[in-house]
RNA sequence: GGGCCGGUAGUUCAAUUGGUUAGAGCACUGGCCUGUCACGCCAGAAGUUGCGGGUUCGAAUCCCGUCCGGCCCGCCA
């Protein structure tokens, strides 16, 4: 006969046996105060007395504190000495109602406790690298590293409920409104186009690459050709780029598409889907949403994805300053730049040295050239750096279109369009939520409509502002052969709370229009052939029109959860070197396996 | 590819700015304790100061390099 399994500290360790759990911890209340009771789960903090010992159990429903009393079980009570953080135990018992004056009120379960009349330790643990708590304030690497402990705790349990319901919603609203679901491979074709692909050697094909799909983009496309009509999926998505708190390399895309529809029908498809899914989550959002165009929206806010609940608003000063005697200004709008500047009133707590540490930090986090700026004084006079360069007409410009008052502070910028708006942005959202300047509404649901379809590629030419296959609005078409820079997509973008959640539009259907805004962008023939080939060739089969959309939806969960941190949504999320601090991917591997892949791996240059 | 911030006990931080044996809270270990819920009390253990080099009589502290984490720009669109 074998010695039953010892703890590390010597405690015998039990089977469950027949014994299964009747509630879950946080359950308890839903049993009569008398009723015997069988807990599974973690300890939590254990209160040894002495004589009578409190343990609090958790699982993912909550926590209830159990006690071992020595008069009520006298062997349980003993082993129960033994028991610390993390053990798990399987317990039988008494609900019991708390005597009035032991009521914790702090705790759901807080009115009663369970008096163990068994236990069974079903496991030891060893010491948790930190408290499996609500709050904590552990280094995140330390929680990365740790992440099965991480996971535990609250907020992340949290987080996954959050994903579950969600998707749950998603796929019921999605199936309502007649979509269907369908997979698309992961192992695809290599783009040229977009983001860095992740490339999958194969085995059968030697010196030949699988690529992970960016998104299913065009095999969704595929299906409106092969007559799917409705299609969504909830679809795993891979890109090698630079991570940030709001992107990691592989993602999760609510991903639709439909056909014979205008971009108002995919619109009102996006707000029901929204509308259902927030709902699951116990958010209420009022359909139809708001809407801005992106040229609207940049200029009011110099971004396209503002959080409108902030009050602040950008101001418009190119035309003033084309004809400025404060060259440092002119010169930017006469080279095409913009000069538009961030009033803030009421803003007397922004102190010198303040403003010194936001042009300090907007010079080297964002590349600004500097940061000019006029505080107006309780008298009505102007303290600035940059107002004595300034002539009457451009002073009666700014106290005209900033309103300015006592107390106002002004901030400008005077540089290519992207950076000043950048520059600015930051500044208006960093500063709004820092001065309490937002209207109080928890959501802020946001169309952003009428992107334009082409934009400056940097190098005299013109590329596309999302991807290659949107289609024009109709009646920009005509400007295609004119003005193409002046023609609007049909993409629109929808917004959360300033978190883009996610972006559609048209496809174009027709290959003759296809191929005219891939030569607009500058591809040959040849070139239209090697990259987009497949697509336009399907397209002459007969393709429906057909439009669709993406939500992003680990942010979608990570705005539902009132984080900004991809990595507190997602169950093992990667570092910002692209590294998972729990299983130590990425790796090395076996000689072997290359070689079956016909793979060498190259001395790593020097790179000088 | 670039900018900025950080790395000291399991963990969160400190170390009088280069000077004795690197300290404290929590956690941990042992003991005591029958109503706690951040239980309490007593005692104890715990360190390659990320790593490598340099300067110095002397480095956690200064310099150089490197690794790791975070935020951002570029990138992703």
């Amino acid at each position: 006969m074998s010695q039953p399994p010892m703890s590390k500290s010597g405690a015998p360790l039990d089977v469950m046996g027949s014994l299964r759990r009747s509630h879950h911890c946080g359950d308890v209340m839903k049993a009569a105060v008398g009723d015997e009771v069988i807990l599974a789960g973690w300890v939590g903090r254990r209160r040894d007395h002495g004589g009578v010992i409190f343990v609090d159990l958790r699982d993912r429903t909550g926590i209830v504190q159990v006690v071992f009393r020595p008069e009520s079980a006298p062997e349980a009570h003993t082993r129960a000495h033994h028991l610390r953080s993390e053990w798990v135990l399987m317990i039988r018992g008494e609900v019991e109602s708390r005597s009035e004056e032991t009521i914790n009120p702090n705790m759901p379960t807080g009115t009663i406790e369970v008096n163990v009349r068994e236990l069974r330790i079903l496991n030891s643990a060893s010491v948790p690298p930190f408290a499996i708590e609500e709050e904590t304030d552990v280094d995140e690497q330390i929680r990365l590293r740790h992440r099965l402990h991480d996971l535990r705790r609250p907020p992340l349990q949290r987080a996954l409920q959050i994903r579950h319901d969600l998707a749950r919603a998603v796929r019921e609203s999605l199936s309502d409104q007649d979509f269907l679901e369908i997979e698309t491979p992961m192992l695809a074709r290599a783009t040229p186009e977009g983001a860095r692909d992740f490339l999958v050697p194969s085995r059968l094909q030697p010196g030949e690459f699988y690529a992970l799909p960016q998104s299913p983009q065009i095999m969704k496309q595929l299906f409106m050709i092969g007559g799917c009509d409705r299609y969504y999926q909830i679809a795993r998505c891979f890109r090698d780029e630079d991570l940030r708190a709001d992107r990691q390399l592989e993602f999760t895309q609510i991903d639709l598409e439909l056909s014979f529809v205008g971009v108002e029908e995919i619109l009102t498809v996006l707000e029901r889907v929204m509308v259902e899914g927030c709902r699951a989550c116990g958010v209420e959002l009022e359909a139809p949403f708001k809407r801005i165009t992106w040229t609207e929206a940049m200029s009011r806010f110099g971004c396209d994805k503002p959080d409108t609940r902030i009050q602040l608003e950008l101001v418009e000063l190119t035309d003033v300053f084309m004809t400025s005697e404060f060259k440092a200004f002119r010169g930017v709008a006469e080279a095409g730049g913009i000069v538009k500047a961030l009033p803030i009133a009421n803003a007397k707590e922004l102190s010198r040295g303040e403003i010194d540490r936001l042009e300090k930090l907007v010079r080297k986090e964002l590349g600004a050239k500097g940061l000019g700026w006029i505080r107006v004084e309780d008298d009505g006079t102007w303290k600035s750096p940059i107002t004595k360069f300034l002539g009457e007409p451009e002073l009666a410009a700014i106290r005209e279109r900033c309103k300015t008052e006592p107390g106002m502070v002004i901030f400008f910028q005077a540089d290519v369009a992207a950076r000043a708006n950048t520059v600015l942005s930051r500044l208006r959202e960093d500063l709004g939520r820092r001065l309490g300047r937002v209207d109080g509404r928890e959501w802020d649901p946001l169309l952003v409509i009428d992107f334009p379809l082409l934009e400056d590629d940097g190098e005299g030419g013109l590329t596309h502002v999302h991807q290659p296959f949107v289609a024009p609005v109709e009646e920009d078409l005509a400007l295609l052969d004119t003005e193409p820079e002046k023609v609007r997509g049909t993409h629109y973008d929808v917004v959360l709370n300033g978190v883009e959640l996610g972006s559609g539009s048209l496809r174009n259907h027709r290959s003759d229009i296809q191929r005219k805004i891939l030569s607009i962008m500058g591809y040959s023939d040849a070139e239209m052939e090697a990259s987009f080939g497949f697509l336009i060739n399907a397209l002459d089969v007969g393709a429906p029109p057909h439009g669709g959309f993406a939500f992003g939806f680990d942010r979608w969960v990570m705005t539902l959860a009132r984080t900004d941190n991809l990595r507190d949504v997602i169950a093992f999320p990667k570092t910002q070197r692209g590294q998972d601090l729990l299983m130590e991917a990425p790796s090395a591997v076996d000689a072997e396996q290359l070689d079956e892949l016909s793979l060498r791996i190259r001395a790593q240059p020097k790179s000088d």
